[in-house]
DNA sequence: ACCGTATACCTAGATAATCAAGGTCTCGGG
DNA sequence: CCCGAGACCTTGATTATCTAGGTATACGGT
């Protein structure tokens, strides 16, 4: 629907670091999370979720386990390391600073 | 300094158009514009700067005329076209629905 | 007269993130 | 028994930004 979304770039590993923050999930269910809480505005696309777990993984901010669903699936739980948590305390600044700078530019002023 | 910012990806164009919304500057001084409004907080490098009014101006949303500055300068005036208006319309409310969107994840609800 | 700094523009190549589009396997319902 | 949804994975294309170079001119200081 929406042209390919470009804002999405470098909050989409802070989003899932949040969303673990809650509790450990499983990938697919990361993405249902971030849709639902956001009220369907943002969609994670598979291509760019898998990835951006690995890389999370790879930099220790998560870590996996497989284990099971309720309904019985095989799935892949991920959980926030301490590191992950002191992780996202700094993105999640990041965030705010910049959106507040970029807020100075586009807001009437 | 601070690590490549992937923040940036896709706001940038949104800045630019914001910047000519208030008159027409040249390139450089569309950077410096912006770094100052955002208190610093946003520092567009020139090999970001240059290719986005290229594309800009590709899409038809700003235009380009060489001229002079106070100083003399050879200089390349960018404008906002019509279009560009629209258009910085449209991304203004992209831009808040995507920060409104990714709040509700990060903001403890 | 000279030199350094800031202004002002440009570009090639590297990096990296997202997406599109394919694929596999399993569970449960009709 | 089949089909849709859950759940995972991967390859390739696209695209934006940055790094790091380059050119040229004006101005201030010495």
């Amino acid at each position: 629907m929406a042209e390919s979304n470009e804002l999405l770039h470098g909050t989409l590993d802070t989003l899932i670091l949040k969303t673990l923050a809650w509790g450990p999930r499983h990938g697919y269910a990361i993405a249902r999370w971030i849709a639902t809480v956001s009220d369907d505005a943002l969609q994670i696309e598979e291509g760019s979720l898998y990835p951006a777990l690995y890389r999370l993984e790879r930099k220790g901010w998560i870590d996996a386990e497989w284990g099971l669903s309720e309904s019985k699936r095989r799935v892949k739980l991920y959980r926030l390391t301490e590191d992950g948590e002191a992780r996202l305390a700094v993105a999640t600044a990041q965030w705010s600073r910049f959106t507040q700078a970029v807020d100075k530019v586009l807001l009437p002023g």
